[in-house]
DNA sequence: GTCTATATCCAGATAGAC
DNA sequence: GTCTATCTGGATATAGAC
């Protein structure tokens, strides 16, 4: 299964390449030749369908972006509270990392901005706007206690992001998803209200 | 003030103008003459004392990393209770992006991976072991809730992490440290036990 | 639209004088 | 130990046939 298109024609399958081998061996250990051999398109068909080299990094990049956003738009479609829709969130990174960890390399973890001339300042793509968003109205309904904005979104976020790393890196072994409630449990604390008594 | 060393001999001049190089531009946007230009270094004085590019690299990481690894160490000398270990390492982290922005993007957020042959992994790092046996040790002595070790140390430090990313990509204005006591609070409310009534 | 052959450039690394 | 001059390989990108 493909991440970026099941499609066969030439774009799909240099892009979906240049996912494995720049996440494999990175953005600048991989050569145009590289790519040539491990899609078996040839170098002047890669080249009539992309700029350049970096031109095929950005494609890449705003694919998976835009697949993000939408996941996310139907999260915030689906739940109402701020608890739901927090958890469904890193649910979906959860599985993400689990079954396409390329995707959440490539997307998350790669330094863009080395090798992309124009990549949007983070906060300013759509994934983090809608996080941010989710977490603004939570402390208008009261259900996020009242601190810093983007403290609060680091923070409830943070923990996963951190295990989504470690679980890249091989630390981990099991699945990310089997540890999704424990998890979500401690991320939500640090942002709501104290319900103990 | 330079972060490797203040002697002025080569190996410490190339060292901090590669930190500045590497993370201004990126390993890889870095070459061996720009880092001649700006160091002052000749050619082959950089290769009498650096075996190759990665020889540069590797050195600069360990140093860093040594660095970091005996401030880790003094926290855990000067403190005896996990709360005052956690917050101080979040204020040293928080004061390194503050005071020495570029020191924290190569250490933490470089990918030593795609230019150094042999790094070893994250999870066997002296500053992540510290971390992890602090955690461990708080859960011994039942200040940190009794859950996932590694879910625990990523609940903890993923918050101040993911605002030291942010700050280091110009999200964030302001200093850190002025944040330091809220993410704190968020960050322990997230594993220890609850104590409001 | 796809291919092969190839031009051009500049990186990393070395040689050898001083 | 430091320097300049230079080699060599391989990368990006193009030309032009099909």
């Amino acid at each position: 299964m493909p991440a970026v298109s099941q499609k066969k024609d030439v774009s799909s399958i240099v892009l979906n390449t240049a996912l494995h081998l720049f996440t494999a061996k990175g953005y600048f250990n991989t050569s145009i030749p590289d790519i040539v051999k491990a899609s078996g398109c040839s170098t002047g068909s890669i080249y009539h369908h992309f700029s350049d080299k970096p031109g095929i990094a950005k494609a890449l990049y705003d694919s998976l972006v835009e697949r993000m956003s939408t996941q996310l738009g139907e999260i915030e479609q689906q739940y109402d509270s701020t608890k739901q829709r927090c958890h469904a969130i890193i649910k979906l990174l959860f599985e993400i990392t689990d079954n396409e960890p390329e995707v959440m390399r490539y997307m998350l973890f790669a330094k863009h901005r080395e090798f992309i001339n124009d990549v949007a300042p983070i906060c300013s793509t759509k994934p983090f706007l809608i996080m941010k968003n989710i977490i603004a109205n939570g402390m208008k309904s009261k259900e996020v206690r009242n601190i810093d904005q983007m403290i609060a979104v680091s923070v409830v976020f943070g923990g996963a992001l951190r295990l989504i790393q470690l679980k890249l890196d091989n630390v981990l072994n099991d699945s990310l998803i089997d540890k999704l409630d424990e998890v979500f449990d401690c991320s939500w604390r640090a942002i709501s209200h104290n319900t103990a008594h």
